[in-house]
DNA sequence: GTATAATAGTTGTATCGTCAAACTATTTAG
DNA sequence: CTAAATAGTTTGACGATACAACTATTATAC
């Protein structure tokens, strides 16, 4: 190290991608929940599956298809590992049987609320770290990115 | 779908996440380029990395690492994937001997030029939906995200 | 100076995310 | 009633990611 002749790195030209922006910032969100999130033996994709099935009990998976813009092969591989480990159960529905209701299970409620509590802490240290106001304003910024590059 | 009784889905709760919007946005910038990127067989992330080396010949494994956060395999997985493709070469620096110096090869500049110029278009829509200054903003505060949750 | 520690990188193993294509089951429409 | 549409599964492929155990090389400490 002492004869490394200090050569930094030009990575101008990728700094200045909004794009690559928004990876490292998701990266690092994910990385710093991936410790605690691995006791839970969930990922943060899961924890976000989990919060709408909470919300939405007896939600179909096509619903969450839409919400997530996910291939719904992805959908359904995510959903049989929810189920196969206990923390939703998949019902059809009698109006209609070729949907699949979720719900979730007691130990599904219990893992997402101590997984909510990891995520809550989290999300203030962002908060701490741009202020309120930023970030306000990424939240408001956040979804027309998304709007902009999604072909409805 | 006369029939469905008009059911929202139930996501406040996620969507006041900031993490949430953070990958919904990059997920879909992702998403953005898979289709063009398809072509020209490569990745996001392989973009990245060909836009280092580019900038930076002779850059050696570990420097990237840092940059990116990632695990030393998992960057030497990603490197010799374009090294089998030829778009990079790797060779034992003299100096040292236990460095590896990457290198574009001439097909890697070909593939780094036509994956600049979709990202650059990407890149253009970004703006225009956001407008210049909000975008400034942004590329402001995503760094200090990355800082308040990246553990040096 | 040699034994030991530190550093760079690879390989193997495992899990998740992701899609596309081909398939089954069910319901709706013509 | 047959054909089309819809919901979901399965399989196969590949990329992203990490961790652990390994080799190769260089630096350090005594």
């Amino acid at each position: 190290m002492s004869r490394n002749p200090a050569r930094r790195l030009d990575i101008a030209t990728l700094e200045n991608y909004l794009g690559y922006q928004l990876r490292q910032a998701q990266a690092a969100a994910f990385r710093d929940l991936a410790g605690p999130f691995r006791e839970l033996k969930l990922t943060p994709g899961e924890f976000s599956l989990l919060t709408i099935v909470d919300a939405n009990p007896g939600v179909r998976q096509t619903d969450l298809l839409k919400l997530y813009g996910l291939d719904k092969s992805t959908m359904s591989v995510a959903v049989k590992r929810l189920v196969g480990r206990g923390l939703v159960v998949r019902q059809k529905l009698q109006t209609d049987r070729r949907y699949h209701g979720l719900t979730l299970t007691p130990a599904g409620e219990s893992s997402l609320c101590a997984a909510a509590a990891i995520v809550a802490a989290q999300e203030d240290r962002m908060a701490a770290a741009i202020g309120t106001r930023d970030r306000e304003r990424l939240m408001r910024l956040l979804p027309r990115i998304v709007g902009a590059l999604t072909a409805d």
